[in-house]
DNA sequence: AGTCTCCGTTCGTAAATAGGAACGGCGTTC
DNA sequence: GAACGCCGTTCCTATTTACGAACGGAGACT
């Protein structure tokens, strides 16, 4: 550990090679990870000749590396994620089919939020095109204000204070001071909303889902396409997104 | 490299450290992770620490550590697989709501299946417990026979060779002699069964489903749980599985 | 309150890796 | 078909890591 940060260099540069087999998408050659990188060949030749015979690499015939479907599995498998997919599917799928809308499950991480699920409505013929493992910024979502207005009070306001409010449209919230109006009106109501600020066709409500403990564990959320709903529409349809949430924490609980 | 096998030692143990947080499916702390391994702490906390700083683990306030959000993020979008999950499911959908069975969407990792996707019926009772992510010998298994099958000649003669044909239920095929003569049979048949031999409860049914250029992208099957059905509705539902992968295959040429 | 135990962390040096350079193979160009 | 360019791989030693031992802190038990 003579270095500054007290990190293992062989392991650093080996997150940052599935870094970037991941963030390209296809099939990488050595020497273009090497370039990529800045590294020696001779280095990525040891880290990718390592990660093949540990599996997390598939190299195919023509010395191309990716990642492994292992990898895959090893990830979803190991968060956890899998049982709480299950238990809300129905409750979405329900969701989903009353409105004619795309229901999605998500979670928190940092200033993101992660879709781990999605319910598409199938005869609707624009779909939403987030796909699961998807990021987006968290104060342009529903979901994302759904889950930023269910943490403790102090951590919420450290949030909020810590944020980059990028504009997407011209609906977008762009301050702290609007953002904590929004958290306050949800909380209030019971259900978040994103009007347009994401994308002037869509409108979204979310609502947290909550585990045995009370602890929030994901946000379920219900995407509308097209010109925006009435008011009345609006709460009707929050109140349901809502009400599936809750439905979704019933079940949670009677595990 | 002064070892055998050419290996990064540091990269060995990260994957090491990586597959135990998957397969414990929890939280583990130092000590722990450094006992079930047999490696020192120090060297235990070097890796854990970078890992830590790289965001592959978290470590939570009571210093336990687990896989990160953005591990699940990392490997599903660089698969690819979330477009033919996309493609799929609406598929999927109406084959498991029209027979009340479970669809599921899965690929061949070597002798074994891993499973996509999986779309349940609502209605139904008792559900499938299989998992996106699980893994299960490819022999016993719908999915793992059509995927199996649709391999090139010579790829599949081989394969068979080579498999292990570990016996789950009496009725699992067992010897590669009867595993051919199913091949043969649901080659002609245009999919593949699997009845009672996973489980004296479930009978399956698979069909590949091919991409742009004919090859095969992955397998989707049907599921059904009861009694076994007759010989005349075995082979209508056969014949649904495979105009389902049918209309996947043809959805995803015209992309 | 004192002792015991287990934990995460730090340190120095023996052991392993990183990386420049050089090699041999393959496909392409002239 | 010779020369070139690009690639993956190997070699050797300066650099980095591994790990036994020792440290300090946090609980648990007495």
């Amino acid at each position: 550990m003579v270095s500054d940060n007290g990190s293992v260099r062989s392991v650093e540069r080996v997150t940052a090679v599935l870094e970037l087999l991941s963030a390209r998408r296809r099939p990488m050659r050595l020497a273009e990870i090497a370039q990529e990188l800045e590294m020696p060949k001779s280095t990525v030749h040891g880290l990718l000749h390592t990660l093949d015979a540990r599996d997390f690499v598939r190299r195919d015939e023509e010395q191309r590396y990716r990642l492994s479907i292992r990898l895959f599995s090893l990830a979803a498998t190991a968060l956890g994620f899998e049982d709480l997919r299950d238990v809300a599917r129905p409750a979405m799928r329900e969701l989903s089919e009353s409105t004619r809308g795309t229901a999605s499950l998500a979670v928190l991480d940092g200033h993101e939020v992660v879709y781990l699920e999605k319910v598409e409505d199938r005869s609707s013929l624009v779909q939403v095109v987030t796909q699961v493992g998807t990021r987006v910024p968290a104060h342009i979502n529903a979901l994302g204000k759904a889950l930023v207005g269910a943490l403790p009070r102090e951590e919420r306001e450290r949030w909020v204070d810590a944020h980059t409010f990028t504009q997407v449209t011209g609906s977008t919230v762009a301050d702290p001071a609007a953002f904590r109006a929004q958290l306050a009106t949800q909380d209030r109501l019971g259900y978040a909303v994103n009007d347009q600020e994401l994308h002037p066709a869509v409108t979204a409500w979310a609502a947290p889902v909550r585990g045995h403990h009370g602890q929030v564990v994901a946000a379920l959320s219900l995407a509308h396409l097209g010109s925006p709903p009435s008011a009345e529409q609006m709460h009707e349809l929050g109140l349901r997104v809502r009400a599936a949430a809750g439905r979704v924490s019933e079940a949670l609980r009677s595990d």
